[in-house]
DNA sequence: CGGGAAACATACTACTGAGTATGACGTTGT
DNA sequence: ACAACGTCATACTCAGTAGTATGTTTCCCG
């Protein structure tokens, strides 16, 4: 991650430097998207103005504007990042080697790592599902909500396929395979609600969070190994 | 219990609040609360227009501005309404006889019943959570907000206080009590996010989410009877 | 029966905030 | 050197909505 904090000063000097790093990668929008996530995790979507994000930035609104067309399509990318993070972290294990055992252990500790890590982003995923209950916004828009969901859904995939196939084993034993998905899953994005990183011991605390909310979701489905 | 006591409203005494209010306080309060409960579940908190609520109620503003002084306290309203659903469900089992494992239990599927059965409550008192997250609304209120989520934190302790007790008696196992009660609640709390009533089945239905995810609960601590 | 208070409806105000139109500035290509 | 384009800032518009001020009806109580 880049915490380009590009303070405002307008000057172009120093050549390229500066300009080649945000033109090459198109930096420009990845720091639009990372003081929104900034703002929609502290406020909530609805109360974030497109101002605030601006003033994040130490810039104002015709610079969002010109990358983003609308406040929800903003907050779409922001969304898609966030599930980006969870899903090259997550796919790798759950299609890998291993047992259904161990590797959802993995997947369970990496999503939960994800979540500590980049909560940022992660507390705007939580509030698109928020939005996918509420009628939101206008018809077109719902479309690329429905996009996201899917996305979301295909990531519960993932999650269930290792379950299916542990059942087979008597690694794990459920009912529904798309509850007990939901179940392992509620626990996982748990901590998002009320984990907030503190500088000291900082990687004490998130690794017992870590091991025990794995522990619960392990356990949900009564994995034996 | 420590009922919260909103000083607006002519009535409210101080003592415990639960059915009596409902009987006693006339329809007008209830009536709002209700339809302000539909409106905030189904387009959200911020979504919401005080004028949509009056809509629902077939009324006007004048109605809604003449029991509530402003938006946020009616949706306290409803919050305090959906937990005083659940105390009433949940906390005399807590406090009851039977072993750990029993209570808890009971308790997990009485709360399932109650997310099930009043949804429309239920999602609002999440949305609570959500506008906890955010730095929300007027200094003043922030203190009712606290309010509100000292009531949740009351409740999270009946769970807490039983799974420590059935602790005691290699009945549950977990590290950290608090994370154990989070992770049973986050469980508890899932089918709200994608749950919706179905005339036909509904009762098929629901007693297989209550079994199912009770189940995933008193896994999740490792209980044994 | 009349006066007053509760229970609303109606008609405003004031303000926020999304989206736009346009201009300024620099960069690049030729 | 100039034209064209990309990248923003400034200054607007305009719709939606929380809250208020005031009128109107109904009901209760002496």
């Amino acid at each position: 991650m880049f915490p380009v904090n590009v303070e405002l000063s307008p000057h172009s000097i120093s050549g390229n430097i500066g300009l080649a790093e945000l033109k090459e990668a198109g930096n420009a929008r990845d720091a639009i998207v990372e003081a929104a996530a900034k703002c929609f995790m502290h406020s909530g979507y609805s109360e974030t103005s497109i101002d605030d994000v601006a003033d994040d930035l130490g810039a104002t609104k015709g610079r969002i504007y010109h990358y983003y067309r609308s406040k929800a399509e903003l907050f779409f990318d922001v969304h898609r990042h966030g599930m980006a993070i969870n899903l090259n972290a997550i796919e790798p294990i759950a299609r890998g080697e291993g047992s259904p055992y161990d590797r959802l252990q993995s997947m369970c500790k990496a999503h939960l790592a994800n979540m500590l890590e980049h909560i940022v982003y992660q507390r705007v995923v939580l509030q698109g599902v928020e939005m996918h209950l509420s009628s939101s916004t206008t018809p077109k828009q719902r479309e690329k909500l429905k996009l996201l969901m899917k996305e979301r859904e295909f990531y519960e995939g993932l999650f269930r396929d290792v379950l299916l196939e542990g059942r087979q084993n008597n690694t794990f034993s459920f009912e529904n395979p798309s509850f007990a998905s939901k179940a392992v899953l509620a626990i996982l994005n748990n901590p998002v609600l009320w984990y907030t990183p503190r500088k000291t011991q900082s990687v004490q605390e998130k690794n017992q969070v870590i091991e025990e909310f794995s522990a619960f979701a392990m356990q949900s489905v009564n994995a034996k190994q």
